[in-house]
DNA sequence: GAGTACACGATTGTTAACAATTCCTGTCAA
DNA sequence: TTGACAGGAATTGTTAACAATCGTGTACTC
């Protein structure tokens, strides 16, 4: 699965029979980035282990670590379910997200490092490829983990930590309450973003920012039913 | 270990042989939080099990979910160790802490409920009868907690989560930067910041608190080295 | 025909034995 | 005395069998 062809010196050669639980909880984490996983999915442990080739006791601890991530849900004795946001979750990620982003882009306009804007600018420079390319899945998680870069920037840990969490959520609220066209954000608005933290203006950043959160919210339509869910989706295959 | 004398209709009677790994893990952040488990304290898994009267299994559940929230640190065929935060991390937390809580508190001042304002009035009655009663490891959890609180005001479950998680953080430094005296805030900031949201001053709220995070920062001595640590600290017994 | 009770199959939860690694200790030699 | 090495004890990691729970389908009753 994950075996090297040729062992090289100085690098630890993978011998193991499987990915470790962190790959797993990766794997999972892209799919979900990627809507190829839908809210409510059952995610049982016999399918992940053949899938993963790896004992019971990996794919539980990857369970665990999901579900203290909310990623996943866990029902005593009947399972592990993905994450199925209601309502006033949905409202809950947004308005922490409104809270913390702002401050977050302002900082990055007022003391911006070589390194953070590499990370941001080729960043953009993937989000318009796969645009171009038009790789539906792609586009997805690149729209989603542009917010993570930007917690990224900052080169501060739990920030990132807590930003990567809220995007994840984004990402299954828009899946369960957006309209297909608004899977992903508006085309340019990412780009314009960026602009006013290179342009170091941090009043428009933070404009744009906040403009751009209230477009992706008000795309969606927080009464649609919770969606009968295909109870089987073997997309955790490739990288 | 903790069943209930009186079974009341109504409630469900805890049969179990023991705390579930919730308990456990409340069991040990409290410990941090009242720096009662100092940095760098080997929790072994034997003793845990004994010491909570549980398997082996419950035990590094709770131990994976404790280091998922950076508490401890899980290091491979070594053990589980109370987390170190070195000088680096200091200054993301506080850094983290100084983006997010001001914006938290103009929020709290500007919008107030019923509720959040009796949780936070509460928490200050507490803090100042802990105080009065000079029970030091009471004030200095609390004094942490004052901060939760503000995140739980705000009745959004992802801040709170984050919070808690910074908090725990600082209480972890603080232990082991910090000198005797400034293991608690100073005394009377959060009654004047709770005055602040009281009042419906944002301004005064966030100006409060940002030098509040500033007297705590500025306290401790980043020089202070690792501190060698006894072992053993079963102080995880009372609730 | 609708509803209920029961039993079976499938899935998750738990336990205990086993394997692998690390850490400590005691011995020996320089 | 100090260092390295080897052996053993203690600790963590893994596996597989077992127990408990839940969902479903079937038969039975009203």
């Amino acid at each position: 699965m994950s075996f090297k062809s040729q062992p090289n010196a100085g690098e630890d050669v993978d011998i193991s029979a499987g990915p470790d639980e962190g790959l797993i909880v990766e794997r999972i984490y892209k799919a979900v980035m990627e809507q190829r996983l839908a809210p409510n999915t059952k995610l049982s442990e016999a399918r992940l282990c053949e899938t993963f080739g790896v004992g019971r006791m990996r794919v539980r601890r990857a369970l665990l670590l999901l579900s203290s991530q909310g990623i996943i849900d866990l029902q005593s004795n009947r399972g592990a379910y993905v994450a199925c946001p209601d309502k006033s979750e949905a409202n809950d990620v947004f308005a922490a997200r409104m809270l913390i982003e702002p401050p977050l882009v302002r900082q990055l306009a007022q003391e911006r490092s070589e390194a953070s804007l590499a990370l941001l600018t080729d960043h953009i420079a993937l989000e318009d490829a796969a645009r171009k390319e038009n790789e539906r899945t792609q586009i997805i998680r690149l729209s989603g983990e542009f917010h993570t870069k930007l917690a990224q920037a900052t080169g501060n840990k739990f920030i990132s930590r807590m930003m990567r969490e809220l995007v994840t959520r984004t990402s299954l609220i828009v899946g369960l309450f957006g309209s297909s066209q608004n899977a992903s954000c508006p085309d340019h608005e990412h780009t314009n973003i960026l602009k006013a933290i290179l342009a170091r203006d941090p009043d428009q950043a933070e404009e744009l920012l906040l403009s751009h959160l209230n477009h992706i919210q008000s795309g969606l339509n927080m009464d649609a039913r919770p969606q009968p869910q295909d109870d089987l989706a073997i997309i955790l295959g490739s990288a």
